[in-house]
DNA sequence: AAATTTATAGACAGACTTGTCTGTATGGTT
DNA sequence: AACCATACAGACAAGTCTGTCTATAAATTT
C-alpha cells in the first residue's frame, strides 16, 4: 500500500468521490472526463473499466447521492415528535450546506437542467427523487394532519410545503443568502392548521 | 433582397432569435457557436462582428428576454383589479408556456445553473431579474395588503408567494405536468388575508 | 458612379472532448 | 512460484469547441 494521497481508497470510490465534487460544483457539461481522471489519480483505462461512459458515471453518482441524501433527510425528520419540528428538521439540510464554501443548491435540479431530453435516465432519476421527497413530506412530516383534514386540503398542504422547500433552495442558490430558506421555513410553519387545545 | 428564408430579418436579429431558441431548449454548454451560425444563416465572421464571444451573446439574449418577459408579466398583472386575479395573471405566464412543445421552465434559472461562478455577469443578470420579479409581487400584485398588515408579515407573504411561484416552475419542468402550477396558485390564493366585509 | 460599410463562405489554428488501445507493473490467490 | 485480475501511464483517434483570418460579394452612403 503506497502512501500516495490519491490511493486512500479504491479507484472506483475515488472516481465517484471526485465526480461528486466536480459535477456538483462545476456542472456536468463543464466537467471533463480528463479532469475527473487526473484529480482522482486514476488511469483512463481504469476509469472506463468501471464506468462505460461519462453519463453512466453521472448516473451512478446521482444514485449514490440520492441514497445518502434521503437517509439524512429521513433522520432529520424522524428525530422530532411534532410536525413543526420535523419541518425545521427538513430545512436543517440546507442550513448545513449553505455554510460550506461554494453553495450550489440542489445537485439533482442542477443536473436535470443540463439534460433537455425528458426521457434521459438522469431526468428520470431526478423525477423519482423529487417524488420521493414529496411522499416523505406527506407520510412522515405531515402525517398527523391527514386524519384531521379534508383529503384535498391535505394534498394541497403537502404540495405547498414541498414547493416552498424547492423554491427556497433555488433562490438561496440564486442570491447566495439564507433569507429564502428562513422565509420558506417560517411560512411553512404558519401554514400548519392550528389545533385548538388538543395535542397534535 | 433575396428570398432566402434565412434573411427574413437582419443578421443580428436572426442570431439572437436562433440563440434564444437553442440556448433555451438545449442549454448553454450543449449549444455550439457553429450550430447557432448555421441555423441562423449567418457567416462566422458576421457573428463575431456582432458578438465578441459566446458568453456575450448569451448575455445579450438574456437581457432581451428579461425586458420582454417583464413587460408581459406586468401586463398580465396590471389588467386586473383584485389581488387574487393578479396572482392568477402571474401564473398565466406558465400556463401559456407549458402548452408549447418542449417546455423548459425558467430560462434564467436554467442558465444560471450552468455558471458556477457567482460573479459571472450571467449570474448577476439572473439575480437582478429575480429580485425585480419579487419587487413586482410586492409593489404591484400585493400592494393592497401592505397598509393592512404588519410590515414583517407583509414581507413574508410576498416572499412566500414569490417562492411558491419559482418552486412551481421548477417542479413543472421536472415532472412535465401542470399540477405544481395549479397547486402553487391555489395555495397562494388561500394565503391572502381574508378581508371581512370591506373590499380590498 | 465611387467609396465605404457590411455580409458572405469557408479555411484554419489550437485547444479540448470522449473514448480506445497498447503495454507495463502490482497485489493477491492458489 | 505461477497466475490472474486490476491498476497504471500515456499515446492515439476522431471529432468538437471557440475564435481568427482571408478574400469575395452585396448593399448603402456619399
Amino acid at each position: 500500500m503506497t502512501l500516495d494521497p490519491s490511493s486512500l481508497s479504491k479507484p472506483r470510490e475515488r472516481i465517484i468521490e471526485t465526480a461528486s465534487r466536480l459535477f456538483f460544483r462545476q456542472g456536468y457539461c463543464s466537467t471533463g472526463i480528463n479532469q475527473i481522471i487526473s484529480e482522482s489519480g486514476v488511469a483512463k483505462a481504469s476509469f472506463y473499466s468501471h464506468f462505460p461512459s461519462k453519463e453512466l458515471l453521472a448516473l451512478a453518482w446521482l444514485g449514490q447521492r440520492e441514497e445518502r441524501w434521503l437517509m439524512q433527510f429521513k433522520e432529520r425528520i424522524a428525530q422530532h415528535e411534532s410536525a413543526d419540528k420535523r419541518i425545521t428538521g427538513m430545512y436543517s439540510m440546507w442550513y448545513d450546506q449553505i455554510r460550506e464554501e461554494g453553495y450550489r443548491g440542489c445537485g439533482f435540479i442542477n443536473m436535470a437542467g443540463e439534460f433537455s431530453d425528458e426521457e434521459s435516465p438522469i431526468r428520470a432519476l431526478v423525477r423519482d427523487h423529487k417524488e420521493r421527497v414529496r411522499q416523505i413530506v406527506a407520510t412522515d412530516v405531515l402525517s398527523d394532519y391527514r386524519p384531521v383534514m379534508k383529503p384535498d386540503d391535505f394534498g394541497e398542504l403537502v404540495n405547498a410545503i414541498y414547493l416552498l422547500f424547492d423554491g427556497a433552495i433555488i433562490q438561496t442558490q440564486n442570491v447566495m443568502h439564507v433569507w429564502p430558506i428562513d422565509s420558506a421555513l417560517n411560512t411553512s410553519l404558519k401554514m400548519l392548521p392550528q389545533s385548538r387545545g388538543e395535542a397534535i
